[in-house]
RNA sequence: CGGGGUGUGGCUCAGUUGGCUAGAGCACCGCGUUUGGGACGCGGGGGUCGUCGGUUCGAGUCCGACCACCCCGACCA
């Protein structure tokens, strides 16, 4: 992609509004265009990030089995008064006239979905997935694209015929999940919660970030990890697990993982018939990761001064090219990058300065920054460095491409 | 939803005790000079000063209501 027909307007000022490090970055980027509290637009760059976020997900669930799908944003009120959610989730949910409302979540449909499709054990166990837009009416929307009032989530709803069936399989997501941050350049801690909105605890995958909202106690030695909204422990105590010193960090929630036990199945009565011929109520479980959430994290652990330092796996291009001095050689790189399928990001602008050009390959932070000027040319080809590192070296041209292609 | 703050070209902001054609920087258009870390000169275009109402000879400036955004709290599937 040509710098000079991409819609990106980098800006310099930080956003009067913007209200965290995501924010200011992904605005002044280029990336996101906010609309209102809580409430942003992915541009093409934004676009690009996004999408190889959610192919990292996509792939990864159609591993252990879920089935993609798409259900709605507009949601009858018939529907949650069965499971009685109607008048409890009243708050966060956006209310459409009397009898429709716009989907925070999506346990309702989905039991709707399988309970008039499944009705043996022998279909079981199955999990559904979609990655689409919720709407929650947060009373306070903040913190850029961390906790807005829409965003993109992946939410994967799984169906057994037994508590350990079910155990299993919410065992095997959670491994997913971290394999899936992992790919994203994520590290994150397997935090346990209370189930918020559905009583029961679940599990957390937080990523410690001075800049977070939840605030979680960890184990300076082993994996033990609670987040402070239900533990009993504080920082200084001795884990439970291995009896190390426990300390508190902050952190942001990118993935949670729930047991729902019967709690749907029931009051909407999705139930089986079992090997023995008895009728009984599904086994649920629910997996969310908040995509936009995500791209916010990965910009919070992931700049320096300049920008953005994107992990390769989910950067809007591999390789940033600039051209200095107007010349055919990087036209020429370019021409091949495109041929070979490597993304890459030309800047081809003429009567732009070096130094702006560089400052905006820094803020947008693809990982490979590749100069072609008169005076790389003259020592030997084109300049080669890593994002986030100073260090830089020659290569020549005939060199570049087999370079980059791995 | 309580408390506080802020609303002036696309962006960041200035605008004195109310005063006549509302400014700067960035961005944008034209011409020229530049070209390895956000260049420079000259000339341009772009504004219902958040909205509505009020006070006044006169309101960006004072008063009221509303709206939006931000901060602290409450909330957070």
């Amino acid at each position: 992609m040509k710098r000079s027909q991409i819609l990106i307007k980098t800006q310099k000022e930080i956003p009067a509004d913007a209200d965290s490090i995501n924010a200011s970055l992904l605005t002044r980027g280029g990336f996101i265009q906010k609309e209102m509290a809580g409430v942003y637009a992915l541009l093409p760059l934004g676009l690009r990030v996004y999408r190889k976020i959610e192919n990292i997900i996509r792939e990864e669930m159609n591993t252990i089995g879920g089935q993609e799908l798409l259900m709605n944003v507009l949601q009858p009120k018939v529907l949650w008064e069965e499971s009685g959610r109607w008048g409890k989730v009243a708050d966060v949910m956006y209310r459409v006239g009397t009898d429709v409302g716009l989907a925070p979540t999506h346990e309702e449909q989905i039991t709707d979905i399988v309970r008039r499709r499944i009705s043996s054990y022998k279909d079981l166990p199955a999990a559904y997935y979609q990655i689409q837009v919720k709407f929650r009416n947060e009373p306070r929307a903040k913190s850029g694209l961390l906790r807005g009032r829409e965003f993109l989530m992946k939410d994967m709803y799984s169906f057994h015929e037994n508590e350990d069936d079910f155990k299993a399989y919410y065992d095997k997501v959670a491994e997913t999940y971290k394999k899936i941050f992992s790919r994203i350049g994520l590290e994150t801690k397997y935090v346990k919660a209370s189930g918020g909105m559905f009583g029961d605890t679940s599990n957390e995958f937080q990523v410690i970030c001075p800049t977070g909202e939840d605030v979680i106690l960890i184990c300076e030695k082993c994996d033990f990890a609670e987040n402070t909204e239900i533990s009993k422990l504080k920082s200084g105590d001795k884990c439970p697990k291995c009896g190390s010193s426990i300390k508190s960090e902050k952190a942001i929630e990118i993935g949670n993982i729930f047991p729902l036990g019967d709690k749907y199945s029931k009051s909407m009565n999705a139930k089986i018939l079992d090997a023995d011929g008895k009728e009984v109520a599904m086994i649920m479980g629910c997996y969310g990761i908040g995509l936009t959430r995500v791209m916010a994290a990965v910009v919070e652990v992931s700049h320096d001064n300049n920008g953005i330092v994107w992990p390769e796996s989910v950067a809007p291009f591999k390789v940033n090219l600039i051209s200095l001095n107007k010349n055919s050689e990087a036209d020429k790189v370019y021409e091949e990058l495109i041929r070979r399928n490597i993304e890459v990001l030309y800047d081809d602008r003429d009567e732009i300065t070096a130094g702006e050009k560089f400052a905006d390959a820094d803020l947008i932070g693809c990982p490979i920054r590749i100069i072609i000027s008169e005076k790389s040319l003259a020592s030997g080809g084109a300049e080669i460095s890593k994002r986030g590192s100073q260090d830089s070296e020659i290569i020549r041209i005939s060199k570049l491409i087999n370079k980059l292609a791995n």
